[in-house]
DNA sequence: TGCGGAATGTACATAAGTGTCAATAAAAAT
DNA sequence: ATTTTTATTGACACTTATGTACATTCCGCA
């Protein structure tokens, strides 16, 4: 169990007890996420909490919060960046899929499963699968779909990624990469160009062999 | 907090306590499977768990034992079942998404959630990915796809559907059968016949307007 | 240098859970 | 009818968690 270093002075913060939390949400879910064990980790006393935080239920808003600013954000913004094709755009989102400062897919199935006991949180991840849903399927309609072909196309497209993560698999960059032209293809019903998919893989550091 | 009744004279029974917990894993997670609220949702004395059970150990390995023994066999089964074409064999998975005596998606979401806390629980779930994953993939190849791209196309086909149960909405099944013709679409890249696709409504009872 | 508030710690009260044991009660077998 | 097996129970000891009250320490600053 690592003690956790700190710039301020001071040895406590809301951002200390927050980023505890938030570690420990991802590794084992929100059950985990109790004061005792988070100042043990913090070497901290356990009620020196309470300074910082009302109690347990407002750090888990906090955490909340976090999360709603960070994944559903970046989504929308890349949905919405400029692209000459589908496929150029729908790369564009996979920028998510593969960075996670755009897109924190750890984060994303914590607060997934979290919503199974409880329905605040449940009421939480349907808006934000609504509001994804919304801009993938605009982002379908702007190249031409249907109302309806582009409803589910986005789904198609948002679904694989909520089910990826769920699966949890931890695979080698350069085996999901080989994957993606297909994913477009499957996705959009166009190939990628070759110069799209140089741009794609050029960004995220990856050189096909 | 409603009685459960039972068919044989006396009161408990191991089957009586893992429906109980299989009721709460499904409703809020592996850790609302605790023996003192069962008990009271059974009306029996708390103590009385450990004549049919070592310990709580011991009744969450049956429940992993339950839902291995469910979910994985009728994939593996609806993806063997004949077929004329691809659509049609897509169509004969699909009736495990319609069809909780198939696949319990409920089950199988908390169970995904519950492999985020252990790692033995996440072993399971990756080991089931798998042999479902290349059943999917075997269906794909013997309708001609290669090994890549039938590899792909599993891959979709398993996480949308994935991705479908951890977002845990509650659809019209009207407003979901109306999608199946275009999921098909995309999945395949074929267009399913309508007699294939009025075969699958019909045995769904569904009506299409 | 010593004051005030920010931050921490000790002690206490309470709650919810686990598992063992010995006493019992009901059903089944003899 | 008596014994045996099957099932149930309350009492006990223990653990881990929560939150409150009060005392204490440390830092900046006046």
């Amino acid at each position: 169990m690592e003690q956790v270093s700190n710039d301020s002075g001071w040895r406590g913060s809301p951002e200390g007890w927050l980023d505890a939390a938030y570690e420990s949400l991802l590794e084992s879910g929100v059950d985990s996420v109790k004061i005792l064990p988070l100042a043990k980790k913090l070497n901290l006393s356990r009620t020196s909490f309470y300074w910082f935080f009302k109690d347990r239920e407002e750090l888990l808003a906090a955490l909340i919060a976090k999360w709603r600013d960070k994944n559903t954000g970046s989504l929308i913004k890349q949905s919405e960046a400029y692209a000459e094709s589908l496929a150029e755009a729908m790369l564009n989102v996979f920028d998510c899929w593969l960075n996670k400062d755009l897109f924190d897919s750890r984060f994303e199935f914590a607060v997934r499963s979290w919503a199974l006991q409880s329905s605040d949180i449940l009421a939480e991840v349907r808006k934000a699968d609504q509001i994804r849903l919304e801009a993938l399927k605009r982002m379908f309609m702007r190249f031409g779909h249907s109302e309806f072909t582009a409803d589910v196309r986005a789904r198609t497209t948002y679904l694989v990624q909520i089910g990826y993560i769920s699966m949890q698999t931890q695979e080698d960059i350069a085996v999901r990469m080989k994957r993606i032209p297909e994913y477009i293809a499957i996705y959009t019903g166009q190939i990628p160009e070759q110069r799209e998919l140089d741009r794609f893989f050029f960004r995220h550091g990856y050189k096909p062999d």
